[in-house]
DNA sequence: CGCTATTTGTTCAGTGGTTGAATTATTTGA
DNA sequence: TCAAATAATTCAACCACTGAACAAATAGCG
């Protein structure tokens, strides 16, 4: 560690505080809080001003004695992120501020399984310099781009395999400009990374969720079935970047094949085309969005085959999650993506195959709890994970060449 | 961060390279491999020689031109851990000094189901003297004690549950008598943690195996079957330090019923007392370390029953650990504990399993291997994560009163 | 044997960043 | 109007790292 090391820890403490705290909190409430003294914490805060990642907020009126405190918050015409998805129905690019703010937001609704990758790309970099001009309108500035697909991704950004969407080693980066005002690597980072869906998803509920380090499981029910993993308020990615292909546990281990080669993967029992069938919506050829919003429907007015197909999944989605939560010991599971609609009658069979299986459920209570973030999640969690970058290590972005 | 705490910093820093290092670096390599200047790395190390933590090594005959390296080694008369185990049929201690050598090691061998908590602990109190009494002769100066439990732990020490040793809520700090030599606190920890035999057994084999930040599942088949997960090369615990109970992972969800209350567990499967079943040595009524050892006998001289028991079991236990994998994207599965001697039967079909259901298998293989600590691993890889906290923040250790 | 090249480790003035106390700024309450 | 109280800044001191110069120790070579 240098000596520089130092300032750039402070930065990144400070500001981490001034993000995390419910209220704007002043230079002196810094101090006691970090250790640092009362004159480190206003250099630090001078930065901080300086590059534009805080601003000082509206005195309050009422305080007390002495001289008033000048609030901090987080800057809300500084650095931005932009959060970009391909799903198999549909597009969407969002913006976050450093608060944590969506600034913009756009869904393109449209089945993308019969288009090329280039022209579907095309297509996403329409709505991402729509996204952009609007960032630029409010004075914010785009500090990075992540962009979720629902596959698996290496570290360069190349799709390896996404089979719902049909696409095989996809060069996402290249196709899609690498978004032309985004070229400036900021602290290594490049300025488009690509991310599996479910992980973006997971960052969002991290994010939108409660402060502190939660562990939990984000199960992302779309076509596939795809979980993120948070522990310790950290998203776990596995030694490869492929962690959460949760789809593929084993229910029976016999059961109906699987396309991906085994017999009674998860995804057999819980995928979104299995349940439908099983409620009878199988050959309703809708988009995959309608369609579940058909099954909440139905399920709501009481249709038996509805009900049954979703006991049903939701039991062979507890197995599942009871084995995760034993392994992990996690205490929270999220209903994500196709899910969250159906997680009135997914949650209580999840749940009686938790507390019949976890040894430690007696004890200590595991939530289920559908997802904070609704449509898009991945794209706000992915825009949120470009400024969490930035929080977690603001000396890169104030020593940017700019 | 304080400014002192950039010392510190460097002192672990340091310290790490040291204790990484395939051969003795000198202090100008430290330099070149920190990004710190030779100066700082000199006022550094001056630190840790005079804190015992490092010695100079024997200078080496043969260098080349110039003035000769003095290289640095991790010192063998500084502070050193003491590890601790309670299992079903045995008692174990051990001493591991700061670059990791075993110094010390006794197994006691004893049924401990019918023995009382007071008496065992009793009996494990006389087995630490005799450790420490050892250490002392060496020169060594015991910094902390770690007790392994087959059970489930919590922060203050109590044995929530140890199903095998029929233990419920044993306060086991207080029953050790809290080792009287070591009632110190270092840097905030207490002089004796106790955690689960899963979890030591995993840092045993973290630290064994090849440096780096491995990902990987340590599978303990004693008489249940206990993981300790390893993710970027630290132990995860979980929310509530109660992670890793693979035991009860559901293989048939209506397979036969187990003692967690749930059915088709894991553990009804591949648990020692079903693969001993299966293989016709259930009423021998052997202690479990020599069934095991029968088994593998009966197993070598191809014994029809034995390998059929084995086989199935390995397949189970494949199917539970492909979920883990495709879950966590895990590299490596070790085979410990009970499953060590029996590797050579059970490694084909847990390998047959991953390869057919874990997903990119294809592209990267997964290594399964047996674990390189042989008996009470869980003792050693306690003592080690005694001297590896030392090793991860030394200015703890050289700022203690005495 | 003496000289040079070479590499290691130490010394020392210089610098960046934190520290602690004193000082200034701004408000409330008597 | 003034004292009390709290917030924020200023400034000399200090700590740890930096960079360069220097001393130490060895190999190679004539």
């Amino acid at each position: 560690m240098r000596q520089g090391s130092l300032r750039e820890w402070n930065l990144a403490v400070v500001l981490g505080r001034i993000a995390a705290a419910d209220r704007p909190p002043s230079r002196a409430e810094l101090a006691a809080g970090t250790g640092l003294t009362r004159a480190t914490v206003s250099a630090v805060v001078e930065d901080l001003l300086a590059g534009r990642l805080v601003a000082e907020a509206e005195p309050t009126p009422r305080t007390g004695a002495g001289r008033p405190s000048r609030g901090l918050v987080l800057a809300t015409d500084g650095p931005a992120g932009l959060g970009l998805e391909i799903n198999v129905d549909y597009l969407a690019a969002c913006v976050v501020d450093l608060a944590g703010r969506v600034r913009h937001h756009t869904v393109h609704r449209a089945d993308l399984r019969p288009v090329s990758p280039t022209e579907a790309l095309a297509r996403l970099a329409e709505l991402a310099a729509r996204a952009r001009a609007d960032a630029t309108r409010e004075g914010l500035t785009l500090a990075g781009a992540a962009l979720a697909v629902p596959g698996l991704v290496d570290d360069a950004g190349l799709v390896r395999l996404a089979p719902n969407l049909g696409w095989r080693d996809v060069p996402v980066p290249a196709l899609l400009g690498a978004g032309a005002p985004l070229t400036a690597h900021v602290d290594g980072v490049p300025p488009l990374v690509v991310d599996n869906e479910a992980n973006l998803a997971a960052l969002g509920e991290l994010h939108a969720g409660p402060a502190g380090r939660p562990s939990f499981l984000h199960v992302s029910g779309e076509v596939g079935i795809g979980a993120g993993i948070v522990l310790d308020g950290a998203l776990f990615r596995g030694a490869r970047g492929w962690s959460g292909e949760i789809g593929h546990i084993p229910i029976r281990p016999d059961g109906p094949p699987c396309r991906c080669g085994g017999r009674g993967c998860l995804e057999t029992y819980t995928g979104q085309e299995a349940i439908l069938a099983a409620a009878g919506l199988a050959g309703a050829d809708l988009p995959a969005d309608t369609a579940t919003t058909r099954l909440a429907e139905l399920a709501g007015a009481g249709d038996p085959a509805a009900l049954r197909a979703l006991a049903e999944a939701g039991t062979a989605l507890g197995v599942a999650v009871a084995g995760v939560v034993n392994l992990l010991d996690l205490d929270t599971v999220v209903l994500g993506g196709g899910y969250a609609p159906l997680a009135p009658w997914l949650r209580p069979p999840v749940l009686a195959e938790i507390s019949r299986r976890v040894l430690t459920a007696a004890w200590s209570p595991v939530t289920v709890r559908p997802a904070a973030l609704g449509a898009a999640a991945a794209a706000v969690g992915g825009a949120g994970s470009v400024v969490r970058r930035i929080l977690a290590r603001p000396a890169g972005w104030l020593a940017r060449p700019a």
